[in-house]
DNA sequence: AATATCTCCAACCGCGCATGA
DNA sequence: ATCATGCGCGGTTGGAGATAT
């Protein structure tokens, strides 16, 4: 249940709009001396400024905390924030975790302003998408659209699906994307990779398999790492950072790990115990696609029920 | 040069969740 | 079990600066 809004509640006589360098100095000074952990209400107060508690928040949070990273955004930062949020759809915070010196308001910003149009110009061109309602978990007026990848869909039917956090310490036992990973009528035949090629791969996060090559050849599969379960999980929070933590992960050693190919990885499903991981293996290393590319990449992966 | 329109982003608003009384 | 409170989050807004007309 909601309530009603602390500043409005303090009353007049507070500042609002935008911060003077003179409210700054007072918060940045109050913050030498102490930590963040002893409530936002009384920060105000004891650091002298005519503001909400909450608006202080905002402002140290966003701006004024050390280690934040101003400027602009890196095509590095730019990749992860289009990868993660295809993974993890609107979940700002949660994306800027895992952004160095990212806020999740800048990465917010960041997307509305550029990435979302370019993600749908992307999504246009390749005519493999379609509208997707964002999941909106908090909020109440209308939500806006955007276009997704239809292959990210999965993701977000998932985390849009996904229980509470009392919800899912009731049901740890039960899959938390049955209705993902049981729905086989996704499974293609792809006839896009050619014979001979890597082509699809079941990549399991607690035993990985991949092809070995010898030339363009399969040859055998190899087992590469075990990352830790990450579905026996009680909090969901931890449960998304560790599957993206994976996710990441494994495209990174993928991409990097072998001689001759370069793996993508551009999805996942999951059940209670084990992470699916799925991606493609392409033999031309000068044709490495990025992980996050769904749209060049979707032909080519295909859900698989084990 | 003046005005209109667009873009960007800091800040605000309201909600849900966690917690404690 | 219920209620009040504070915090953190995501959606939205307003205004400053940039660009177009």
């Amino acid at each position: 249940m909601g309530r009603s809004p602390l500043c409005s509640k303090v009353g007049l006589g507070l500042n609002k709009g935008a911060w003077t360098v003179e409210e700054d100095n007072l918060l940045i000074k109050y913050f030498q001396t102490h930590d963040e952990g002893g409530g936002w209400k009384s920060v105000p107060k004891k650091a002298g400024l005519k503001r909400c508690g909450k608006s202080c928040r905002l402002r140290w949070m966003n701006y004024l905390r050390p280690n934040i990273k101003r400027g602009n955004i890196s095509p590095d930062e730019e990749d992860l924030i289009i990868r993660l949020h295809g993974l993890l759809g609107n979940r700002w915070a949660l994306i800027a975790g895992r952004i160095p010196g990212r806020t999740d308001n800048e990465i917010k910003n960041y997307w509305y302003t550029t990435l979302s149009k370019r993600v749908a110009l992307k999504g246009n061109e390749a005519k493999e998408h379609k509208t997707y309602p964002m999941k909106r978990s908090r909020g109440h007026s209308a939500c806006k659209q955007l276009i997704m990848p239809d292959s990210n869909t999965k993701m977000q039917d998932l985390l849009s699906a996904s229980p509470t956090r009392k919800e899912l310490e009731v049901s740890t036992n039960q899959s938390l994307s049955e209705s993902v990973v049981s729905n086989t009528d996704d499974v293609r035949t792809d006839s896009n990779v050619q014979s001979g090629s890597p082509g699809l791969q079941e990549i399991r996060a607690s035993r990985i398999f991949l092809p070995s090559f010898r030339g363009n050849q399969v040859s055998s599969h190899s087992e590469l790492m075990a990352p830790a379960n990450p579905m026996i999980e009680s909090n969901i929070d931890r449960k998304l950072f560790s599957l993206v933590d994976d996710y990441l992960s494994v495209s990174t050693e993928l991409s990097l790990g072998f001689s001759g190919m370069n793996c993508s990885v551009s999805k996942f499903s999951t059940n209670s115990h084990n992470l699916y991981l799925m991606g493609s293996s392409l033999s031309n290393t000068d044709h490495h696609m990025p992980c996050g590319d769904q749209s060049v990449c979707r032909d080519q992966y295909r859900w698989m029920n084990t």
